[in-house]
DNA sequence: TGCCATCGTCGATGCGCTTCGACTGACGTT
DNA sequence: AACGTCAGTCGAAGCGCATCGACGATGGCA
């Protein structure tokens, strides 16, 4: 192993000063910072984390706690952790992964055994256990997600809110009278998942304020669930013709079935996608989409975590205001 | 900050005595053991990862490259991930993720400034620019997928070549009499990643064997690209009755596309998809599938890991046996 | 009774690094 | 000419732990 008296040794100058180089905390000449850096070179230094780890309390590690689950939305996770390793690597620290089976006690270990500088939390519930001895951690804290009472943690995620006034907002301005909400799987409203009740408030909230007809449902993602959901809901309504989809893994069986019932997309019925963006188009109908902007969350949610290292203590909360992007999904209704 | 000398005091002993009840590298007196580990969890000291890191040269993480492209096959990467991290955990491990797009030099990085213990790589390329420095570098690697020349590396995966097979036979076995291989995307060819050769191999082979007619073709994910190669497909071979998926982005759309077309699954043309089972029923027809077992891989992979930590240092290659799974997809052609 | 082996415990050392105080010249100031 | 200043460098200390050799106590055996 390369260690950093090698360096010195080969630089002819004094491991403290090696050190300096690295990290810029006292001013070098430059004579010497080219020795030392061409050493570095020459011998493949890299310091070990570990030594360093230890004698600075500074990992340069951020720990990310996502969910496991497949009920919930996979794409969306994966596209959240490749964001966030990405933005992690620049500004040079890496990723460890947590899973929230694992419960408070893992926060704790990580916390307290310094394996990580800073924590990032997703799927946070409405009244999240975590959040309690996240707030005790003094570690800085990200959460991805809005717990009830975020209570000095910082927090950022799409503004799920204004993203369910958004989808009514466009059926309704295209004149549409009644419309349908097939949320996410029973389960995760029962847990209380923050952002299918977000969702669900300003979904009803345009609706009463655009003064048309709204019913929801859960919906679990096997075809007969979605069958059954579409069952409902147009039993409830025949005159139904707006559908807004929070949940991915619904649209394909969702618009088969559709077609079955000899509804057409969007002559019959428009449809409004709450996904990533690059679900848009794999569909039969490139559907018009509010963008879940899984990637933009991440590189936040990073951003955040930096600027507590870097000594900004103050909480924010950052939402992400909701682009709806018209595809060929959504038209007006039939007169 | 609890140190193991505020637990040794805390005990009345010495830190090395903690030291040892926790390893449980010296026998200690079951009064002793008692003392320190109400200690411990009275305190609830956690050892200091660098401090453990730099003392005994080994961090207790396993890093695991994962490629982030979003044409490549999403939920499977995401079960991959889960269940390695599932499985690290259980053997006391935390897992550290690198992405593909930062090449050898991450590899390099991670080595030399003894971050993990050991390296777990994924969606290996047949002739992958990795592999050399990867057996290079004298830390324990496991490859998720089969190069061409694996030298010395520990690999795990599926066995695509029989799982090629196996889509075949069963299609063969119904009567089938001319099928045709919907592969990856082009891009997945031209990169030469290993599985979708092999996979195409044995499907080729197969054919081969039971002396029946197959084409193949490589299909983006987007909806049109599915549609062009449905129609050269058909085109080519009107009497095709067999279709084997390997690119679960595909299938909505192609499910949706063949119904538009008048033909029906299975009556007129039967459907075997290489995917993770869990997709297998959200489809209007629930799909005769090959399973990629992303779990069992992750599992296998860790446990391969953990052996050459262990000391086993012979090198293994596993390679999973496919797994068929026959649901309402597939059937016998009509006369 | 005396000797040796074994068990359980302790103290000291060092892992590779960061950081702090101190030191050395060179330079400008009065 | 004497002094203060500051950039640039060094040496030493210590971060928290694992590990090794040493040591006392205990018990078995002759």
């Amino acid at each position: 192993m390369v260690t950093i008296n090698d360096v010195a040794t080969a630089a002819g100058v004094a491991p403290s000063t090696v050190s300096y180089v690295i990290s810029g905390k006292r001013s070098i000449s430059p004579k010497t910072r080219r020795l030392v850096e061409e050493s570095i070179r020459k011998l493949g230094y890299h310091p070990h984390a570990g030594a360093r780890a230890l004698a600075s309390s500074k990992t340069n590690v951020l720990a990310l706690v996502v969910p496991l689950r497949t009920d919930l939305n996979v794409a969306v996770v994966m596209e959240f952790v490749a964001s966030a390793v990405t933005a992690a690597r620049a500004h040079d620290h890496d990723l460890l992964l947590l899973t929230k089976d694992e419960g408070p006690a893992a926060l704790q270990r990580v916390a307290s055994s310094a394996i990580a500088d800073a924590l990032m939390v997703m799927d946070i519930e409405a009244a999240d256990p975590r959040v309690p001895m996240l707030i005790a951690l003094d570690l800085p804290v990200v959460l991805i997600g809005v717990p009830d009472h975020p209570a000095g943690l910082s927090c950022v995620d799409l503004d799920f809110t204004a993203a369910g006034s958004a989808c009514v907002a466009h059926l309704a301005d295209l004149g549409h009278r009644s419309v349908a909400l097939i949320g996410p799987s029973p389960a995760v409203y029962r847990r209380g998942t923050s952002y299918a009740t977000r969702f669900l408030r300003g979904f009803d909230d345009a609706a009463k304020s655009h003064d048309i007809r709204a019913t929801n449902r859960p919906c679990a993602h096997s075809y007969e669930a979605v069958s059954a959901c579409l069952d409902d809901l147009l039993a409830a309504d025949p005159d139904l013709t707006g559908l807004v989809v929070h949940n991915e893994a619904v649209l394909p069986g969702l618009l088969s079935d559709l077609r079955h019932r000899g509804l057409r997309v969007p002559e019959d019925i428009s449809v409004v996608a709450v996904c990533p963006d690059s679900m848009a188009e794999q569909h039969p109908v490139a559907l018009t989409t509010v963008a879940i902007p899984a990637e933009e969350v991440g590189a936040q949610a990073v951003e955040m975590t930096m600027r507590r290292l870097a000594g900004h203590t103050t909480p924010e909360v950052r939402l992400l205001g909701p682009r709806l992007t018209r595809r060929d999904s959504t038209a007006a209704p039939r007169a």
